[in-house]
DNA sequence: TGCGTCTACCTAAACGCTGTAGGCAAATCG
DNA sequence: CGATTTGCCTACAGCGTTTAGGTAGACGCA
């Protein structure tokens, strides 16, 4: 009996592989033991159950995620820096489509704070730095720029940009324009 | 053998209120039978499948969710609509979130164009007649709200609004001002 | 080097959800 | 009232999850 050398580790990243093949919701056990040439059981020996795969998933793709924003946007500032954080946003979610869905799975609240999730929140205050915006501003900010970034990222990976002639690049580009004139009309002088 | 009644907008209608309930993702076949205290087989002469009656839940929410936003935008303009628009949005997210998730369901693209989501599409627009935008600014004004909207009632419902002190309806009336301000700007004179 | 322990992977089996095939009885219609 | 339709049933097969308990390879220690 040959032993395949599994561990959590190697675990999660070919579940992150099969997330961003066939969807973050065909991540099962069972096509992971496939992968591996391996009896479903014994993945019990590695993770608890298929509720910890798809958290560590999660956690990895978060983590990912969040160096990604960190190296473009360092050494940014104002309208750069929210470009910056932006596209790596967006383009997180175009490469990695299952990675990205199980970012944006439920953790449970001690989980989620000690993930990567706190440095994207920390990230989004620091660009709106360049804004000069107080609080409660602030928080509003974060919010609308999380809320926008998600959302067009879910749009565009269900293809509802897809209908019209119009590039969605081009109305990316546009939506980021409006959102630092929204913000830079927000700034306390 | 007393009949249940069963029919496939009863059992739509059940799904919708379990979606609501319970997660979109808990609605099952067997759980509804449980419900009507009927067997599992017996759906299999109401709905073709589990995913029939997936569909059918979300061309239920996306039907409710257009009646409501029609009804709130009827009769206004400009900012008063996009703010009716939203908060109709919005509302109905936060009243069902079972349905809402169910709106955002993967249809195929007959289903998606025999569907409300057309009339969610022109209302969009609609909205849009007050600010005086030109193609493609009009399109690239629909993704942008589609997006914030999406994006904001998918994060408030995961609960991502709900660390700090700041109350998550200030930061999305601060949100819509930003937004109305944005596409005043873009207005052609 | 050989022995004992640990552990990676196994078989077996229970449970839940989906889906199909075929049967019986209630509703319906001529 | 009899014939047909149809609503709900039982039975079963397939697949994913999870637990219990067994076997053999890896590893530590004398």
């Amino acid at each position: 009996m040959v032993r395949a050398g599994l561990s959590p580790e190697r675990l999660t990243l070919a579940g992150a592989e099969l997330a961003d093949e066939a969807g973050f919701d065909q991540v099962t056990l069972s096509a992971l033991a496939r992968r591996f040439d391996v009896k479903v059981a014994s993945l019990y020996s590695h993770l608890k159950n298929s509720q910890e795969l798809k958290t560590r998933i999660a956690l990895l793709a978060l983590e990912e995620l969040a160096d990604q924003v960190a190296y473009a946007v360092a050494g940014r500032a104002g309208k750069d820096a929210l470009m910056a954080f932006a596209n790596a946003y967006r383009d997180y979610a175009r490469a990695h489509p299952g990675r990205y869905e199980a970012a944006r799975f439920r953790l449970d609240p001690q989980t989620a704070a000690a993930s990567a999730g706190v440095r994207h929140a920390q990230m989004t205050r620091a660009i709106l730095r360049g804004y000069n915006l107080t609080e409660p501003d602030q928080t509003h900010a974060v919010r609308m720029l999380g809320s926008v970034f998600h959302g067009y990222a879910n749009l565009e990976a269900a293809g509802g940009f897809s209908h019209t002639d119009v590039a969605s690049q081009e109305s990316w580009v546009w939506t980021l324009d409006s959102l630092d004139a929204a913000l830079r009309n927000r700034a306390t002088p």
